[in-house]
Formats: structure tokens, sequence, C-alpha cells
DNA sequence: CTGTTAGCGCTTTCAG
DNA sequence: CTGAAAGCGCTAACAG
């Protein structure tokens, strides 16, 4: 095995030189940071991630613990969140893995806290009352939630901005005439306001629960013509379910949006532009907003003494796709 | 931060006793076990992974890649798997990651391999001429593919035994009398066996190739009615479509397994127990498979010298839950 | 802009 | 059965 002294010896510098050529702490002469590059290549040098953690005193490794990674049908916004994670903390040098949890034993997070092993965490998908986050927080192990579980959580997250997102949708329903709006979710956990933002538009919204699958979504259509006559108007929470729906939409004589407007307001761009017609959304950058999760985390391991919990919050600006059709006038 | 040196202080022993009495390898007197754990214990030691890796030199670290982890419907085997994997480890004081790797970039895998951060890696999902493999083999980077992608793989591997999974089905289908029996895959990777094992019994083989949806499973009472009329049987390498067409299959008027009869090669037991009527299976233990495969992976890394590369192939018994049937004479 | 050096916390050999 | 001590490879403070 290679190391910075072998390094060093063959570009004729000292191992600091060589330390500070890689982490670029420390200004140095284009001269010798050339021959120090070159000698980490022909050597085949490798840095030891071990060392360096010890010596640094922290662990430069943040795992994200996904709930259900592998029993929910995965969406593509874990994907999408992943990816902006590990972007965000490999930019100041980090590593992002993921921690794999069974859904039914708590020895994995254990032995996650018993290591030492992680220098952070992501909490993903927690449900209310998740028992981690008190753990992690009495631990003192820095984490931060992607995804909060209730409106006025305590710790540090980063989620969506729901209330700003729905009045974002409603008021653009509300502005074609739609006075019952259906709003599509798989669970109730954040819906306290809406409420309230429904009596500020003088709107009868109607919470329908489905599973966020392609197949929940191809039921919807005629639990919304059994159940919920009188909504013209959806607003969706979920991403599989809601192309379940469009797919299905015309094969059961449902016109979008035509007969019912639809505006996604949890799914990807890229997945609310490939259905027909295209999603009407109100933007969710999934990877944006877990990017700025992984920095948020990265802030926290480096300030860890200190510093209030803080919560960031995402909106996004309505993307009009498929025109929100008004209410026919026959109604 | 406590420290093995505090825990001595307080167990009034030396540093290195409470190392020993933590990895177990010399034997300690009870009464001095005792207290040291004692002491651990009041003093919520928690030890360092990082120094532990470093003076250790290696680094007991797994990492998992796992291609399509969010591109395509996880299935519930990709999750027996991880645990299998995890749990393999684990037992030998290993920790189990999933390395996340987006599908169209490599800077995962190099980051992965300049970190040195993990002492071995398990390949999951690996296509054909993946290139990761000629990658972690050149860098000698411990390594164990999980799902050969040749029936001649040339490296550390654990995989099915497809051939003689594939025997075990077809000779009790041909024992019931079918004739034309469909093979349902969703890549032809790993078929070349096929033909021989049809000309032994002297039957004639379909490939079938449908994603591993539900949707595409959904499908596929119809593409056999319309392309593979004479199939009276099918034997399924793929557990979510099978399951979709199971649910869609009485609704089409196709009663199972009178009409036509199905063997699940390559699905969880708790899945084939699942469906109406209960699959007949050629048992697929994931679970322990991958456990094996974890295990593989640590006496890889731990005689990282020399050892030639082996494979540990993995068949299993038929469970018979719905009676294959005969063939109707009226053919 | 560069070099020297003291540890980081643990494993493991050597010596009892 | 137990202790003492030499590093593992790197970081970062200190000294130029």
């Amino acid at each position: 095995m290679t190391t910075r002294a072998d390094v060093a010896k063959l570009a004729g510098v000292s191992e600091s030189t060589v330390s500070y050529v890689l982490s670029g702490k420390r200004s140095i002469s284009e001269k010798t940071k050339k021959r120090v590059l070159e000698a980490i290549k022909t050597s085949g040098y490798k840095s030891n991630y071990a060392a360096a953690a010890l010596a640094g005193g922290n662990s430069k490794v943040v795992t994200m613990m996904i709930s259900n990674l592998f029993t929910t049908p995965s969406s593509r916004i874990n994907g999408a969140l992943v990816e902006g994670i590990v972007d965000g903390v490999s930019a100041h040098g980090y590593h992002g893995v993921i921690w794999p949890v069974s859904d039914n034993d708590d020895t994995d997070v254990d032995s996650l806290l018993k290591s030492n092993f992680s220098g952070g965490v992501i909490l993903m998908n927690v449900k209310e009352n998740d028992q981690r986050v008190q753990l992690f927080n009495r631990e003192n192990i820095p984490f931060v939630v992607l995804g909060r579980t209730q409106v006025d959580f305590a710790y540090n997250y980063v989620d969506r901005d729901f209330r700003e997102v729905e009045i974002t949708a409603i008021s653009h329903l509300v502005d074609f005439g739609h006075e019952h709006i259906g709003v599509l979710v798989s669970n109730f956990g954040l819906t306290s306001h809406l409420k309230e933002v429904a009596s500020k538009f003088k709107t009868k919204l109607h919470l329908i629960d489905v599973p966020n699958t392609p197949e929940g979504g191809a039921n919807l259509s005629s639990i919304i013509r059994d159940k919920y006559p009188k909504v013209t108007a959806i607003i969706s929470f979920l991403d599989a379910a809601t192309i379940g729906f469009l797919e299905k939409a015309h094969e059961s004589g449902l016109r979008i949006p035509e007969d019912l407007s639809i505006i996604g307001v949890n799914i990807l761009e890229t997945q609310a532009t490939a259905t027909l017609p295209p999603l009407t959304t109100v933007l969710f950058d999934a990877y944006e907003m877990a990017k700025s999760c992984g920095e948020l985390l990265v802030e926290v391991m480096e300030n860890s003494k200190a510093s209030k919990p803080q919560g960031r919050l995402w909106t996004g600006e309505l993307k009009i796709r498929a025109t929100v059709a008004k209410v026919r006038d026959s109604k």
C-alpha cells in the first residue's frame, strides 16, 4: 500500500504538502502541486479513509436511513432524493451511503450508533412519532429529517412547504371555478392545515386516501365517480398513483382535464411531462431539495455545537401543462 | 468522548485488556471481563470505527452496489438479498451499507475506489459485460457478484443454479404431460443452457419476455393466448409479473392450474404463499443465498491473498402448492 | 509558500 | 491471564 509518505518522497516534498495539495486547505505553488499530483498518479496512491477520519476527528460519512426501502414500490422520488443528498454532501468531501434498516428490527439503528461509524444521519420517510428521531437526538448525533411529520417539527428538517404548495394549487383551481377539490394523499399526517386553506378559499376539500401505486391510481376514477361525484378537480401528493390514474383515465372514458382537472404537487417534472396529457404541477425539485438537505447536515456536522434546529421549506411555482378546465356550466 | 483509556482506568485494567474483552481474541477471567463490561456501560463508551480500521489495517465495511435501485419497481427480492448480506457480514463484525450509484455516471464507483472506504464490495444486478467487474478486479478490491451474468463466470459469485432449478421445474411439468412450456424472463443473458435442458426432456421451451412488473404480468394471459397458444405451462423467473398475472388470471377467465400450470422459480416463499391459488415453486431462499454471499466476501477479505475465485450455486426443492395439472386430453 | 511533528483511538506483538 | 508500548496513515498546529 502506498501512503502519503511514498508520494512525498517521490515528489520530493514533505508529507504535509501532499496532504494540503489534496485538501486544498492552503495555497500551494503550481509547480509543486503539479509534481505532487503526478507522483500520486504514478504511484497509484489512494487516500486512507480511516486514517483521515481518525486524525481529523470526524467521520465524513453520512448515512441515509430510508424506511420501507424495499417494501413499498420504490418511487422515482426516492432516487432523486438519494442522488441529491449524495451530491450535496460529496461537494463537501463527504460520502453518502444508505444504511439498510429492516422494518421490524432496531438492531440496525443500534449498530449504527454503537459503531461511531457515521458522522451524521439523514432520516427519510419518517413516520409520526418515529423513535429514531428521539434516539439520535438523545445520543447527540447530527441528523436532519427529510420530510417532517408535523408542521411544528422541532429538529433539523428539510421539507416541502405543503401549505404554500397547496395554496398555489388551490388558488389556481379556484380561479377556474372549481368548488369541490379532491386531495390525493396516502396518509393524513400533515393535513392539519388543509382546513384553514380550504376556508380561506371558500372551497370544499375532500381527502381521498389511495395507496401510492399504479394500481391505486387505476381504481381512482371509479372511486371518484362513486364516492365523490361533486369533485371536479384533484390535487395529488402521490406520484405513482397519479401516473396509474392518468393511464387508465381515457379507458374509463374520462377526459383530462375537461372532465377532471388534476394538479400534481409531489411528482417529479420528468414524470409529469411523460404522462398523457402532461400533468400540470406545482414544481417539485426533489433533487435540489435533497441537495440542500445534505448541505444542511454538513453544516450541522461542522458546527456540531450549539446552533438551534432549523427547518428549510421548499415550495415551487405552478407549471401549467394541461389547461385546468373551468367547471362545466351544466353544474 | 470516552475512549478505551477511560474505560481502562474506570475498570482498573490496562487498555489492551479492554480491547481483548471487546474482541474476544484472548481469554479473560470472568471477573475482569465483568468489570470491564460494567465500566463500558457506565461510561457510555462507544468504539471508534476509524481508529479500529486504521490500527487493524482493514475496513470492516462492505458496500453493496445495486444497479437500478430506484428505476425499477423494487422487488421484494432485493430486500431479502440486502438483509441476507447485512446479516451475513455483521456476524463477522462487518457493516453492510448500500453505495448509491446513479445509472448514468461512474463517479460513484470512482469515489468508492479512491476513498479506500470499503474493504469489500458486493455487486448486485450486474449486467452482461458490466465494467465494474473488470474494474474491481483490476484494482484488486475484494468483491463478490451476487447473480452472475454468464454460466462460466470467472470471478467470485453466488447465484442460483438455474440449470438445476429448471430441471426440477421442467421434469415436474413433463411428468404431467406438458409439451410446450413458456419460460418467463426479462432478459436473455442466462438462457444458453435452456436448449440443452429442453432437448434432454424432449420439450419445447418458449422464451417469453415481459417486464417484471405487475402490469407486465397482467398482460401475460393475452400474450399467451395470442402468441403462444400451445403453451400449457409456465416457468417464471419473475416475481412481480407472476403476482400481477395471477391476480388478473381469473378475471380473464383463465383457471390456474387447470388451464395453465405455473411454477415460480425466482419468487420468495412469502410471495408465493400470498397468491391465489398459492404458487408452486422451486424454493428460492434469497435471504440464505445472500447471507452466504456475505460470508464468502468476508472470507475473501480475510484471505485477501491468493485463493482462486469460487462460485457458489444454490438450488432448491420443489414446493407443490397448486397441483400442476395434466394436459387436457382434448389436446 | 513549505516542512516538522504531535497526536487521533485502536490493534497487536512482545513481555511478563 | 494481563500490561506496556509500537505503530496504523493522516490532520493540523506550529514554525519557519
